[in-house]
DNA sequence: ACCGCCGGGTGCC
DNA sequence: ACCGCCGGGTGCC
């Protein structure tokens, strides 16, 4: 049994049900199966090895690229050559034509690889300084079924597959451990123990302390002092922006560059990395430094020129002055100067509301905006006041300009930084890099976070600058946003989200127009998905310097890694097939070496620090204690005997799938009835009225009903539901007829690909577009026809009675985050607070950012009248949430991952906090709820990565879930 | 390429 | 000589 659990990946961190947590190592697979069956890169994964070749390399003396012995090469193939249409092209990792594979092995190569039936991969050891030709030694790579289609492809043309050792000769480097590895042992690899990857996985990102650079203090126009470990991220930082090493993997070899990974070399330096992945425990002050860096260092690791108003300052007073032509422009939904947070700005960040609310402030400006911002005269004239007062009268900028010495006011500042910057680098001293022209005409940098932070950032902008200080921060986003390039581009900061950026992409984006001082993605792990819109919007942007902030880099598997390093460019991993050559597949495959080499490559470009991080002794930030209790709750004796029914229905039901071994195609129903029971513990009022049915649907619209009933049900479930397909949230539901949740246009395109053979990607059955049932848009609206039934306690509503009241008692200005995954136990929740005379706001995932944003802000104020109780739905709002005025909180129902449960405790043990937290979880006795935690408890002590299993354990395991938890 | 291959020149030694 | 041999031209796909 422990050894089943090992298979699961609990390292998500989004709220997940049960069995959604555990299809998804598996949904990864089969969604990767679908894309390569949609002719799209396939994936390293599962790749087995099928042999090696030896081939030749030929017309080098054609080429310039030039490759060192035991360097990997690139297979182009070339169906557009005139001379041959099986022409195979070989690359150097940068790119650079070497030659091409002689036309004999070419033409089965060209056939294998335009049938996508192996990848090939080639390493050249030895002749290659020769003139005209070279050997390679050629590896064919691909899904087991098709290995005898390569090798009778090979044969037919005279070329017989080698499994065996294929050894380096010339270097005696050995350079793909994975692959030899894998050939010695005939495809089947000994991977490393779950527990030695777990280690390594999980230290990763740590002690990624050890050697960073000193600490630095901030510009003064930064108005928050820097705690100890900020100034140390700000002093990394900004050594990696400004003098960053080589790129990991690369050394200086007499006059040439080398990388001991791929043995590529080159005359020139390698194109450097800055930036990083700033991956520090959230509540460490991430968006801080981040913000200190930004006004820190600017070009030639000057700080920011901006500009100051020496009295007291006021936005609204501002407009008279000189700069109000280019504000104007922005300010309607623009941060009006010096980053104060107006109302206004509140009101654009929901566009999407009617306008009478995001007119209510600023209404001039609104007007001017409008009708300005397409007029010729106003654009010439906004140039002109832009360059004249703002950025040449300032003697730092145009020092930086001309990258003279700064005169004095320049100087004076450089001081400041030098005296608390201790003479710092240890690493070898590399040349600062050099800033080309273009790099230096950038201004502006650029933040893509979540909608959910947005407000955060613009929060933190007007906290931690200093208030005679005017920054430019524009809000990019909105309907009446400024898609003026000139006018982005002269920001100092320009915020947006990922939705607004990827809407923009491709539909002449203003911000893919733009060369930026800096780009900075916020929670940069929301990026993960390579396929996805959002992902090539980000990577098209073009910047200096690159950022990834995240407080979880890697949430469940390596893959998700590329996205950040070919975000941050870090070469040659940012080509797809580099990276899944030389990291994944060897990681997954569980090659020791591979492991190696990411944790080095993380490492370089990763500042990582926990709350359990010490610096000399002392941890980073001293939170208050935390504790948690579990309370256990009795059920009433109607309750018990309403619980042992459905109890004993559902495990019926089960046992029977069991015995029928058809639990997996049942998977729906099996749902539904532990929720059912889970709702039991709750309250009743969360059963849905509709009584369970049984049996075989009679007619078509009864089936349908009954299916529409379930997708009722998983949606409301508390579970945020991720599509099988394209792993974000489902978007326009459809149920199938095996009952399995996806985005109606993501399997929709599976069947079309298919065709007949179409299945369901979680369980295989056959699945038809006809048979598809969608959700009927009316009813996605939650219905709130229950309140009129009349109202029934539970035992669990009074468990949590019984505390508040208690608390309010000993002490009434402790705030409580209340906390469920049903967001109608919240609702039924209310009723009783309000009889009682709580004070309450309540957040759920269906309230829009504006009125998150109320809500946050009135429960976190002070104010005598303020409410002390928070009902929140557990999938709301995600990370990054600051509800530091609670210090209670209480889990009404056990989630089914422990991480979601912890990430909501910590919205209020975190930066801030200053009271004690005390946690109390209900668990109602002797019931599903108990063994829920149970295996929490098992899981917790087994993350697994999803490395090494297969589908048919985690289907046995899923199976032996279910078992425990009906204790069958 | 210090090869192989092609095709023209040549033809006892 | 419908050959052999020589030596120049040539050379990725």
């Amino acid at each position: 049994m422990s050894q089943a659990w090992q298979r699961f990946g609990w390292g998500r961190f989004t709220e997940v049900d049960l069995f959604t947590d555990r299809y998804e190592t598996n949904i990864v697979s089969l969604s990767q199966a679908i894309r390569a069956a949609a002719s799209e890169e396939p994936d390293a994964d599962g790749s087995v090895l099928f042999g090696h070749i030896k081939g030749n390399v030929v017309g080098l003396r054609y080429y310039k690229g030039v490759v060192n012995p035991g360097e990997m090469v690139g297979l182009v193939r070339e169906p557009q050559n005139p001379y041959d249409r099986n022409a195979v092209m070989v690359t150097n990792i940068n790119g650079n034509r070497v030659g091409h594979i002689k036309r004999e092995l070419a033409a089965p190569m060209a056939h294998i690889m335009d049938n996508n039936l192996a990848k090939v991969e080639g390493v050249v050891y030895l002749g290659t300084t020769n003139q005209f030709n070279m050997p390679v030694t050629l590896s064919f790579w691909g899904r087991e079924e098709n290995k005898d289609a390569v090798t009778k492809s090979l044969a037919r043309h005279g070329f017989k597959l080698n499994m065996g050792l294929v050894l380096a000769k010339g270097t005696g480097k050995y350079n793909q451990p994975g692959a030899f590895a894998t050939a010695s042992k005939k495809g089947v690899t000994i991977p490393l123990t779950a527990e030695e990857l777990k280690n390594a996985f999980d230290n990763l990102f740590e002690g990624l302390m050890e050697s960073k650079d000193g600490e630095r203090e901030a510009a003064e126009s930064v108005g928050t002092p820097l705690l100890l470990h900020q100034k140390q991220a700000l002093s990394w930082m900004c050594a990696r922006e400004n003098k960053s090493a080589l790129p990991p993997f690369w050394e200086k070899r007499g006059d040439l560059y080398y990388n001991t990974v791929t043995c590529f070399s080159a005359k020139e330096v390698p194109e450097r990395v800055r930036g990083g992945i700033l991956a520090d425990d959230m509540g460490l002050g991430k968006t801080l430094t981040t913000i200190a860096l930004i006004l820190t260092n600017f070009h030639n690791g000057k700080p920011l020129p901006v500009e100051k108003c020496e009295k007291g300052y006021s936005p609204m007073k501002a407009a008279t002055k000189p700069l109000t032509d280019s504000k104007l422009e922005g300010s309607s939904s623009a941060l009006d100067e010096g980053a104060r947070v107006s109302d206004a700005t509140a009101a654009s960040l929901c566009s999407d509301l009617p306008q009478a609310e995001v007119i209510c402030v600023d209404k001039p400006d609104i007007v001017d905006l409008t009708d300005s911002s397409k007029g010729k005269a106003k654009a010439t004239k906004r140039k002109a006041t832009k360059v004249a007062p703002k950025l040449l009268d300032d003697l730092d900028f145009a020092a930086a300009l001309s990258g003279s010495a700064a005169p004095d006011t320049a100087s004076k500042k450089k001081k400041t930084a030098k005296k608390a910057t201790p003479a710092s680098t240890t690493a070898v001293e590399v040349p600062p890099i050099p800033e080309s022209a273009e790099d230096l005409s950038a201004r502006a940098t650029l933040i893509i976070c979540p909608l959910s932070v947005l407000s955060n950032w613009l929060e933190q902008f007007e906290q931690h600058v200093r208030a005679n200080v005017k920054l430019n921060v524009y809000l990019y986003y909105g309907a009446e946003r400024n898609r003026s390039q000139k006018f982005l581009s002269s920001q100092d900061v320009v915020i947006t989200t990922y939705n607004v950026l990827s809407t923009d992409f491709g539909n002449k984006s203003p911000l893919h127009g733009i060369r930026w001082l800096r780009v900075v993605l916020d929670e940069g792990h929301v990026v993960r998905n390579p396929n996805a819109q959002m992902s090539k919007a980000v990577l098209d942007l073009k910047s200096s310097r690159r950022w990834i902030l995240s407080g979880t880099p890697i949430q469940n598997h390596v893959k998700d890694l590329w996205m950040l390093l070919a975000f941050l460019r870090v070469k040659p991993f940012d080509v797809k097939e580099w990276w899944n050559r030389v990291i994944q597949r060897p990681v997954t495959q569980g090659d020791k070496t591979g492991l190696q080499n990411l944790q080095t490559l993380v490492k370089c470009i990763t500042l990582r620090r926990t709350k359990s991080t010490e610096v000399n002794g002392r941890l980073l930030v001293s939170l208050p204690d935390k504790s948690i209790f579990v309370e256990q709750v009795e059920l009433s004796q109607q309750e018990r005997e309403e619980y042992e029914l459905a109890r004993s229905e559902g495990r019926n039901t089960i046992s029977r799938y069991v015995a029928e071994g058809t639990m997996l195609g049942n998977y729906a129903d099996v749902l539904v009835i532990l929720m059912r029971l889970r709702q039991h513990c709750c309250h009743p009022g969360l059963l849905s009225k509709t009584s369970p049915e049984s049996g075989a649907a009679a007619t078509p619209t009864e089936l349908r009903e009954r299916l529409i009933e379930k997708l009722r049900l998983v949606l409301a479930s508390g579970s945020d539901e991720e599509c099988a397909v394209c792993l974000e949230s489902v978007r326009l539901p459809v149920i199938t007829h095996c009952a399995h949740v996806y985005c109606q246009p993501c399997i929709a395109q599976v069947i079309c690909v298919e065709k007949e053979t179409a299945r369901c990607p979680l369980c295989r059955s056959e699945i038809k577009t006809s048979e598809l049932v969608e959700f009927p848009q009316e009813e996605m609206e939650e219905d709130n026809g229950t309140n009129s039934e009349r109202w029934r306690t539970s035992s669990k509503v009074q468990a949590l009675l019984g505390n508040l009241l208690r608390l309010r008692c000993e002490d009434s200005s402790i705030k409580c985050l209340v906390v469920s995954q049903f967001t109608r136990f919240l609702t039924i929740l209310e009723t009783p607070l309000r009889e009682h005379g709580f004070t309450f706001v309540r957040l759920d995932g269906t309230m829009s950012q504006k009125k998150r944003t109320q809500v946050i802000r009135e429960f976190q104020s002070s104010a005598a009248e303020s409410p002390t109780i928070m009902l929140l739905s557990l999938k709301a709002g995600g990370v990054g949430l600051n509800l530091t005025a609670a210090s209670r909180v209480f889990l009404m129902d056990p989630a089914w991952n422990p991480a979601t449960e912890e990430q909501c405790i910590d919205r209020c043990h975190r930066l801030g906090q200053t009271k004690k937290v005390v946690v109390t979880k209900f668990i109602v006795k002797d019931s599903v709820e108990e063994n829920m935690v149970k295996i929490q408890r098992q899981k917790q002590d087994l993350v697994e990565k999803a490395f090494g299993s297969t589908s048919a354990n985690r289907k046995t395991s899923r199976i032996d879930d279910i078992k425990a938890l009906m204790e069958l």
